[in-house]
DNA sequence: CGTCTTCTTGAGCCACTTCAAGGTAAGTGG
DNA sequence: CCACTTACCTTGAAGTGGCTCAAGAAGACG
C-alpha cells in the first residue's frame, strides 16, 4: 500500500465522448497516488463518510449505489478501468462505493490535489471536467429510468459493449442483481428481457454474463 | 438588455443544503452580467447548441428538458429564482431550457466567466461546486425515478416547499404536465396521486396549483 | 460430490398507463 | 358583461407491463 504505482494506461476503454482527460490530475508525477487492492464486495467508502481520497480504477470494477430507507438499492453508476470515482459530494461522500470484482484501485488524497488545483490551472480543470462528466452521465441514465424494460436494458448493454469492448461481444462484470438495481428494474425482469433478445436473436450468450451482440444496429435502432 | 442588473437576493429561497454558493460568481462586480426577459414557454437554449452563456433566475422559473426519439420529455429539473444552471455540458449543452413562466434571467458570457476563473480561484470553486451541487441534485433525482408514483409526488411536493415557501403553502409554478414528465409519470396519475393526498387529509388545494401541506410530518414520513 | 450462489422460468396480481369524456379556469372579442 | 375559445385539470373504465411469489436449473467452489 506504499508502493508507488506507475499509471498504465493499457487498460483503459473510454467512449470517444468521454471527454474529460484526467491526464493531469494522476499524471501529474507530484500527485503520486497509492495502488490499493479491493477484494469482491468491499466497501471502498460509504455514503456520508468525508471525502477523503479521488479514486480510479486501475484493475476490476466499482458499484457506487444508495440505500433507500427501505432496504431498496439504487446503483448510480458502474466504474470500469480508467475511470475515476469519489468526486461526488464538496465534503462527504454522497454515496456508497464497492468493488464488483476484486480490483485494483489508485487512490489520491482529496486535500493534495486541492492544493496542486490552486496552483495548477490543469489540475483545476480537470477536477471540473471529472464531475461535468459525471453528471452528464447522472442525466443520461436519468433518462433510461422512463424506458421500458427492453430499452434499459438495450441501452444498458449498447453501454457496456462501448465502454468495454471493441468487438461485438461484451463480458459483464456484474451480476444480475446490479443490472437490476441499476436500470431500476427487478432481476427476474432483467433475465427474462435477456431471455426475449436472445430468442429474437438479437443477442447470443455464450455464458451468463458474457453476451455477443448478434444485431447491432437493430439494437440501435430500438434505442431511439 | 444593455442594462447592469444588481443581484437581488431577497427572492432566493435555496434549500439549506444547496452548498453550491454563487456569490463569488455573480456577485463580482467584473463580470456584470445581462438581465433578459423571457416570456412563458419560450426556449432559452437548445440541446446541442454551444454553450455560449451561463445563467441565474431573478424571477419566475425555467425548466431544462431532454426529448427522447418518440416525443416522450424527460425534465431534468426546475430552476427557481436565484438557482444558476447552464452548466451542463463542456461546450455544448446537454438539455434544453425554457421559461415555464414570464421571468428574468441573468446572462453571463461562459468564456469572461472562463477567464475569470483562471485568475481568481474562488470563481473557479464555484464554478465547480455548481457543477457538484447539480450532480448531488441528479442522482436525487435519479433516486425518485425508482419509487411509486405516490413516493415521488410526496417527494416532489416535499422539495418544492422547501425551496419555495417558509411556511406549510406551496404556489407551484409549473402544470400538471410538467411535474407528470419530472417524475416520470403520466398527467393522470399525477392528478390522481394528488387527489388521494387531498382524500387523506394530508394536503389541501386552494387552487390546483396552491396547496397547503396539512400533515408535513406524515410527509416526510412518506418520504423514507 | 454436495453446497451455495446465481440465474431462469412460470403463474397470478397490481400499479400505472391508455383511451375517453367531462369539468374548470383564464383569456378574448363582441 | 357575456358568449366563445383554449388550455389545463380531473375522473372513469379497461388494458398491460413489470412485480411478487414460488420453484427449479445451472454454475462456481471447496
Amino acid at each position: 500500500m506504499n508502493q508507488l504505482h506507475p499509471i498504465s494506461r493499457t487498460h483503459t476503454h473510454r467512449p470517444k465522448l468521454g471527454v474529460a482527460s484526467d491526464s493531469a490530475l494522476f499524471g501529474c508525477p507530484e500527485l503520486h497516488g497509492v495502488a490499493m487492492p479491493f477484494d469482491r464486495n468491499v466497501e471502498i467508502f460509504g455514503e456520508g463518510e468525508p471525502a477523503e481520497y479521488v479514486y480510479k480504477v486501475l484493475r476490476g470494477t466499482v458499484r457506487t449505489y444508495k440505500i433507500l430507507g427501505d432496504g431498496r438499492r439504487q446503483i448510480i453508476s458502474f466504474h470500469l478501468a480508467g475511470d475515476t470515482f469519489g468526486l461526488d459530494g464538496e465534503d462527504e461522500h454522497s454515496c456508497s462505493a464497492e468493488a464488483i470484482a476484486d480490483s485494483q484501485i489508485l487512490v489520491v488524497r482529496r486535500a493534495t490535489l486541492l492544493k496542486v488545483a490552486e496552483r495548477d490551472l490543469e489540475v483545476a480543470k480537470s477536477l471540473w471536467a471529472l464531475t461535468a462528466a459525471e453528471l452528464k452521465r447522472s442525466q443520461e441514465h436519468g433518462l433510461l429510468l422512463i424506458k421500458s424494460a427492453q430499452e434499459r436494458l438495450v441501452a444498458f448493454l449498447l453501454a457496456m459493449a462501448q465502454r468495454l469492448s471493441t468487438k461485438n461481444e461484451v463480458d459483464l462484470p456484474m451480476s444480475r442483481q446490479d443490472i437490476a438495481d441499476y436500470l431500476g428494474l427487478t432481476i427476474e425482469t432483467v433475465s427474462r428481457t435477456f431471455t426475449q433478445l436472445a430468442d429474437s436473436a438479437i443477442i447470443q450468450f455464450l455464458a451468463s454474463r458474457h453476451i455477443v451482440l448478434r444485431n447491432r444496429a437493430l439494437l440501435s435502432e430500438m434505442n431511439a
